[in-house]
RNA sequence: GGUCGCGUAGCUCAGCUGGAUAGAGCAUCUGCCUUCUAAGCAGACGGUCAUAGGUUCGAAUCCUAUCGCGAUCACCA
């Protein structure tokens, strides 16, 4: 079954043709706005473009020819330049039959065997991930399950920050004041002990340079002069020179904040097809420096540091290695850019999930890439998306305001459990299987927060006001699903096709709704936005709201529309569930 | 200062490649639980779409300038 507007396109093509000699490449068709009669609008001012003519005689002219010559253009009027059209019900009667019997409605099975990768999460391993990851990795996850229900093949990955001075710092710190500590011994998760001894360096480091200031040194000379620093340098020149012991202690503390990350990841509910770690890539960023240099495209100075000249492009020039010869972020990057190519001979584009503070690095790699002569630089895309800030701004760690990843899932589930108990719906419900909801409530509330706004803007985040559960929130689209599953426990959908002729408003709204599923996804796939799927749902979640509040549907006179609206919550419940779950929320069969 | 991004209701946000009288949620105020779950429904109130120009049948949307906010311009990642 065609959509409506392609079968109104598909009958004026000759109609126009034959009338005006002309062929109009696209018809401009929007929804009819309440406030006027119809169901689809064509807005003819866009035909003038082709045939000189008044709007309005056009319109009307239009307007005949469907109506005579059409089953389902029943009616029309015309206000300016719109011809607004109505449309047999029977149309979307038959449209919901065929929604029914589409398995997986919405989504479009891969075509190719072309993959994209799909990077996000990112973490340094020094630092327990907080409401900033929490943005990434929903973004990242959203995305990639969109791109995958739009017809494209995905990988999820991510890449590790697991070398570098900062993870040294908490290396020497653990190793000066830690006495063995453990996250078993401790009992503290393997990433948050390990963020303390950053912390712990940190104030250490604080310590030694008021110490040396108060001696009479400049500040930044202690800065640098620093013991703990020296130490941290010499660490990491120890580790980039693999000594075994510089190199054991790295490996041991970076698996304790793996399973502390992993802990997270599963608590989120996100999770990735592969690794990246950029102790193992940057190496051949180092290669790639060199072929560049061969090639002229770097330069070195005089002190041994390498470097590119943006400035023909309207950037600047870009350090790609220390003097000493050690790596920076922008080497790693391009040595990890190349080893997922290599890694996969198949693919066909990739994406980076990182922050809009990292928008000129992005710039700058992609560029370099493409001077570098890989093809497969133009298919690079760089999903940037806004900060998450605080009433007060920023996130600051030493302010103690950063909001901890786990931390915050928790309060929503007990914020959920609290709202749950207080409305005391879940008689006879197991306590184990009211843990469970509890958590599907919090964590949707959290998802649906942070997903439902476009990406590429700032998130305001209220730790005190905190996250909503009425109104355009999770819960509500939860809650309406739960209520849809209650009637289908109440009575089972029989019917698969039904013969209707005529409908209520409220039940062709659902049913318009439902028929924008599959174009959402692809426009959401398009534009990286699962914001465009959260207000997808939402819309059809207040249609069906408004229908179910208003009109009953078990126990009518006639069965034939009881089986309909059945069939019609039905469907509705699907496409919640399959949409939600593009945004990795979970739906509850009660709450 | 250069570059990039953002400014829509008291607050948080929608507004697709330009289309009709700019829409939701929260908050405030009215109604609605003897009928399928009131985390809901029905309604009221609330706007100089930052400002000024320009493009055209038509601009919140495109262009230019100005103002405001943010990010970035490290031998940090």
């Amino acid at each position: 079954m065609q959509a409506i507007t392609q079968q109104i396109s598909a009958a004026l093509e000759p109609y126009l043709k034959e009338t005006f000699g002309v062929t109009v490449p696209q018809f401009e068709f929007q929804s009819t706005r309440k406030e006027f009669e119809g169901d689809v609008t064509l807005v003819v001012f866009s035909l003038l473009r082709y045939i000189k003519t008044n709007p309005v005689s056009l319109s009307e002219q239009l307007g005949t020819y469907l109506k005579t010559q059409t089953d389902w253009v029943t009616d029309f009027n015309v206000v300016k330049g719109f011809l607004n059209l109505n449309i047999a019900d029977a149309y979307y009667v038959q449209a919901l039959n065929v929604i029914t019997q589409t398995p997986q409605y919405g989504h479009v099975s891969p075509t190719s065997n072309s993959v994209y990768l799909i990077e996000y999460s990112s973490p340094n391993t020094n630092k327990p991930l907080h409401l900033g990851h929490v943005r990434n990795n929903l973004l990242g996850y959203a995305v990639a399950q969109i791109l995958e229900a739009s017809g494209k093949r995905v990988l999820k990955t991510q890449i590790i920050n697991d070398r570098g001075i900062h993870i040294c710092k908490s290396m020497l710190a653990w190793k000066r004041f830690g006495n063995g500590e453990t996250p078993v011994s401790s009992g503290i998760k393997g990433d948050k002990l390990v963020g303390n001894y950053y912390v712990r360096f940190d104030q250490e480091y604080k310590k030694e340079i008021e110490a040396l200031v108060s001696n009479g040194m400049d500040l930044e000379e202690a800065k640098a002069k620093a013991p703990l620093f020296l130490e941290a340098q010499q660490m990491l020149r120890a580790w980039e020179a693999g000594d075994e012991e510089v190199v054991a202690l790295w490996k041991k503390m970076n698996d304790w904040v793996y399973q502390g990350f992993e802990t997270t990841y599963t608590q989120l509910g996100v999770s990735f097809d592969s690794y990246y770690y950029e102790s193992k890539t940057y190496l051949l960023g180092k290669e790639l420096i060199d072929q560049g240099l061969e090639q002229s495209i770097f330069y070195k100075k005089d002190d041994g540091s390498v470097w590119v000249d943006l400035t023909a492009d309207g950037l600047d020039e870009k350090l790609l290695l220390r003097s000493d010869g050690t790596a920076v972020y922008m080497t790693q990057d391009l040595g990890t850019a190349l080893q997922r190519f290599k890694d996969n001979p198949t693919l066909n584009g990739m994406v980076y999930t990182v922050g809009n503070e990292q928008d000129y690095h992005f710039k700058v790699l992609f560029l370099i890439l493409k001077k570098l002569g890989f093809a497969w630089a133009d298919a690079l895309y760089h999903l940037s998306y806004g900060m998450v800030d605080l009433p007060e701004g920023k996130m600051k760690s030493r302010e103690g305001t950063v909001v901890d990843a786990d931390d915050l899932m928790e309060e929503m589930t007990a914020t959920a459990a609290s709202l749950s108990e207080a409305l005391g719906k879940l008689e006879g419900m197991s306590e184990e299987n009211k843990q469970l909801l509890y958590k599907t409530i919090g964590l949707g509330a959290l998802k649906y927060f942070i997903l439902k706004v476009d990406p590429k803007k700032s998130i305001l985040f209220d730790p005190k006001t905190s996250v909503d559960f009425a109104g355009n929130t999770g819960p509500f689209i939860q809650y309406t699903y739960a209520r849809i599953q209650s009637i289908l426990r109440a009575k089972e959908t029989t019917e698969q096709t039904h013969k209707l002729t005529a409908l209520n408003p409220k039940e062709k709204e659902i049913i318009k709704q439902l028929l924008l599923y599959p174009e959402t996804i692809q426009q959401a796939a398009k534009q990286y936005s699962p914001a465009l799927i959260a207000n997808y749902t939402f819309e059809l979640v207040k249609l069906f709201n408004s229908f179910y509040q208003n009109t009953p549907i078990l126990g009518g006179d006639d069965p034939a529309i009881e089986a309909f609206r059945l069939s019609l919550c039905e469907q509705v419940g699907k496409v919640i569930q399959s949409s939600v779950g593009l945004l990795g929320m979970e739906v509850p069969e009660r709450m």
